[in-house]
DNA sequence: TGTACATCAGTGAACGCGCGTTCACTGATGTAC
DNA sequence: TGTACATCAGTGAACGCGCGTTCACTGATGTAC
């Protein structure tokens, strides 16, 4: 049954190479050295292979966030921004195909991500709200601030899609990572605190 | 010469209707009360029809969002938040001709934005450096700022068409209004101050 | 006032394309007896 | 060990569709003389 992942696999290549609107079954099938129709062998129809290249590139982006070990809340979340804009600027196509595309088993606020199924938000929630207990982080909504997090840098990239970016790869990086971190700031220097710059607090969260 | 606006008029339903994806020429054509080629005599092809309902739609975002008569920055900016999400929920066709369409002719940041060529986002950059400029908010880059709000709303947006919000659209106008404020509220508490909530601060520039 | 002509919006048939999906099939492999 | 059968991955032709675009045309309108 591994031909089945050969398909994944192609149907990957495929849609980073054509983009999500010229993503074609028949393509995805010659590219794997078998003829049009063996699509049809493994997946039901066009839908269901899309969503499992979603759920395969998903892993995949879930491996690399779950391996950042950034000590602080801070850095740990703007390794995350990072994560995220490098995957959408070297795998366009799989980014899509996790976080643009309409699938039937996506995960939805606020129900999915407080029960934990959206792995990345909710553990970003937690690690927010644990900040929170120690008094490192005014006291908001963690879940609504990781989504916040999540759709700012989120927007960057939309916005990078439709061409309205005239930036450099690094440059567009470091404005997403600056992004996302002024919210986490943002919570942190809203505390009580001395009239100082406060970047640097917070830094032992765990 | 007025088929050509009873053609984009037509266009428009068309792309409400049928979305991005489904919007064909000949459907214009059909719509609009004429044959299917009938667009050919008005326009080169069908990216020019997309590039003037883009620009026409951008108009009646422009003219709403230039219609905020907020005083304070604070509600200013949630107005323009509300008109922003409003546009995309009644509208999808239309917000996404301007705002998801990759056109030739569209503002690019940075260059694009300094000079005044996106109108939205320059006002706000404007009214952001006003605000700096009277004391109100922490000194950095006002254009980034303003960036950084539009593509928080964007994102919530972005997110929102790709299904992962099972918000009512009063809740879901909300979460957007507060993601704005919360990045303006920002800017103005980072200044110095004495150890208290900000909300209210700033409250009548110009 | 009348005639010849140019202009040009709109038409409808056709071209060529790629798509998702269906369907009857082939042929290799494994299993039951 | 040999034979009959079932299973099932893979094939290739075909269906029906809608698309963007080209092209020769029609027919009304305006203009020049």
């Amino acid at each position: 049954m591994e031909t089945r992942q050969l398909l994944i696999e192609h149907a990957m290549k495929e849609i980073e190479q054509k983009g999500l609107d010229g993503f074609s079954l028949r393509a995805v099938g010659s590219a794997a050295g078998l003829s049009s129709m063996a699509v049809y062998r493994h997946f039901a129809n066009k839908e269901e292979l899309l969503r499992a290249v979603g759920e395969e590139a998903f892993k995949t982006f879930n491996t690399r966030a779950s391996a950042i070990s950034s000590a602080s809340l801070q850095s740990w979340v703007r390794a995350l921004a990072r994560v995220y804009v490098e995957f959408y600027l070297d795998t366009p196509g799989r980014f899509d195909a996790c976080f643009v595309v309409r699938t039937s088993v996506e995960r939805i606020y606020p129900q999915g991500f407080r029960s934990g199924k959206s792995p990345v938000i909710s553990m970003m929630a937690e690690r927010l709200a644990a900040a929170q207990a120690e008094g490192q982080l005014v006291r908001t909504d963690a879940l609504e601030l990781a989504l916040q997090i999540w759709a700012q840098v989120h927007g960057l990239v939309a916005l990078h899609k439709a061409g309205r970016f005239s930036l450099s790869r690094k440059d567009f990086i470091a404005l997403c990572e600056r992004a996302a971190m002024r919210l986490v700031d943002a919570a942190a220097s809203d505390q009580s605190r001395p009239a100082q710059r406060t970047r640097t607090r917070a830094q032992s969260s765990r």
